[in-house]
DNA sequence: TTGTAGGCGTTATCAT
DNA sequence: ATGATAACGCCTACAA
């Protein structure tokens, strides 16, 4: 192994320059740096992570708590554990992956031994017990999702109550009057995850707002789940021609049920998910979708736990940052007018 | 911070003694032992990560290197990620996280720092580049892939060869003459992934075995490709009546569009996906797959990385081990006799 | 602009 | 069965 006394004494520099040169601490003569760089690339030299955490008392390393259900849309979830991966690089950190059954003992351990210096807690629910255990150890993290409580916390989401509210939108200016929004399934809710109620809540609102008939229905995501959820909305209500799909795996099941029961995407009924770009293009027709970037999350959750650890380091006390994403609209091939009555 | 000093003091015992009854390293009385744990308890004590890499040249994490494509199917990818976290957990080992496109610096700077033990790799290209950087650098490393030349480490992967062969004695099985393998797009098999490979070979050679008459064609997963590639075999062959399909995004519009060219599966034609069982059960019909664990591959691993740790820590040379995981095929409602001559 | 030296918290080797 | 103590490799006041 190459310490930074090899490289000190091949450069012929004591270690502490070495040890400058690279953190750019201090000045130094524009000749001794590209010496000791050269040595430092000639050794191939890397500071050990240990010995570096142990003086500095950071350990460049952040930790990124994962959720073990598949309810949540995986993809995305990968999504933001990459994106988060490659945002802490720019800042010259690694990423360690828990998952989150590890629960509050799982905070206490890395916490307690330094091993991150900071987390980003994905899948968080509104009243999650790692919150206060968080705050007591005074641990420095990102939430992805929003917390009851979010004292100490920064926060980064999608705003889903807008997204929700653009759904409602879109259909009203298509002159929909009946829709139907096809949600998570009820464990969601029970979850309290938050993000399943708040688009629920957006669109409720700007559906009244607009004069829409609306429904909610909670779905499993299988197919024969989509397909109980959509007879007793057909049942209950079937004039109902837009429909609005948060599940990601009833989309599929959807279209092909609609198509089943002889009605034609978009002449006869119009359909918006809640869903990535990418998924909203595999479809046939190509799906008008509402989306938020999941890599955008990612990204920001990693600015705002960088931002707390560097103000801890500078001894201030971190702000409680809380962000919302703004989602987006896209129409393709999906949505369209409302029928003349018949 | 609380330290191993900490818990000496509160347990009236030396710090050296507290360490043994972590790592129980040495016979500690009964007594003493009750007492120390109970003040680690108390005091809420975890060692400090990087005094302990430091001290005992072992970081006790894992580096995990997975891919950004998107071309393999992505939950799987976190299904994988996953096992591997939980599967080290129980060695007491963390996961680090690390994007492929750090390629072989990525490695060297994992390797370098000691911030690893040891290092799990995804999505390995037959003549990785990284895989001669490894064996100059003696880095431990366990690969979910195969590669050319694996000498120096520990491999684990699907018998895809296998799994090709089971599609095709299947369709053999139920009377199928004229069938279909619908791969990935092209680009996998440029990237020379292996498995892609594999998977036609173990199917062309059983299929020619069983008399089958058979055609190859790349996909991009896209429902747009998807109609493509469907077209031209229809093309080809309109009497094909058996189809085997490796791309996962292909599954859906392959069956949507099998419906609206007016062939109902399984009467006129037959189905097997190449793929998890859960997506194939969120199909209508549910498909009858063939399958690998996805979780298997990451604990295998895992048990391969560790056992190269294990053996380096002694002393040993650690042993190459390879290991391919047999699929298993599950008969589900989309296959079914060949239809009759008409 | 550069060097010296103490300390970070653990492990593991000697002693006892 | 337990203690004292020297590394481990780096960072960072303090000196010069």
């Amino acid at each position: 192994m190459v310490t930074i006394a090899d490289v000190a004494r091949h450069a012929g520099v004591s270690s502490s320059t070495v040890s400058y040169v690279l953190s750019g601490k201090r000045a130094i003569s524009e000749e001794t740096r590209q010496r000791v760089q050269s040595s430092v690339r000639e050794l191939g030299y890397h500071p050990n992570a240990g010995a570096r955490a142990l003086a500095a008392r950071r350990s460049h390393i952040v930790a990124l708590m994962v959720p073990l259900r598949t309810d949540v849309y995986v993809p995305v979830m990968m999504e933001i554990a990459i994106s988060v991966t490659m945002a802490a690089r720019q800042h010259g950190y690694d990423v360690l992956l828990i998952t989150n059954d590890e629960g509050p003992d799982g905070v206490r351990r890395i916490a307690g031994s330094g091993l991150a210096d900071g987390l980003i807690m994905m899948d968080v629910e509104l009243d999650d017990e790692r919150i206060p255990v968080l705050r007591s150890l005074g641990t420095q993290a990102a939430l992805i999702g929003l917390a009851d409580d979010a004292r100490g916390l920064s926060c980064v989401d999608h705003d889903f109550a807008t997204a929700g509210a653009l759904c409602a939108d879109h259909l009203a200016d298509l002159g929909h009057r009946e829709v139907a929004f096809i949600g998570y399934g009820s464990g969601v809710y029970h979850r309290h995850a938050g993000y399943a109620e708040r688009t629920l809540t957006g669109f409720r609102g700007r559906a009244e707002q607009r004069g829409l008939r609306f429904l909610h229905r909670s779905c499993e995501g299988t197919y024969e789940s989509t397909a109980g959820t959509l007879a007793r909305i057909l049942a209950d209500r079937p004039g109902t021609t837009g429909f609005v799909v948060q599940n990601e795996g009833a989309i599929g099941p959807l279209l092909t049920l609609l198509r089943t029961s002889g009605r034609t995407v978009p002449e006869d009924v119009s359909v918006i998910a809640l869903c990535q770009d990418q998924l909203a293009e595999q479809f046939a027709p190509r799906l008008t979708a509402v989306t938020g970037s999941a890599q955008e999350l990612g990204r920001v959750a990693v600015e705002q736990i960088m931002r707390r650890i560097t103000a801890v380091n500078a001894g201030d006390r971190p702000a409680d940052d809380r962000v919302l994403l703004t989602p987006v609209l896209t129409v393709r091939d999906s949505t369209g007018p409302a029928p003349r009555q018949s």
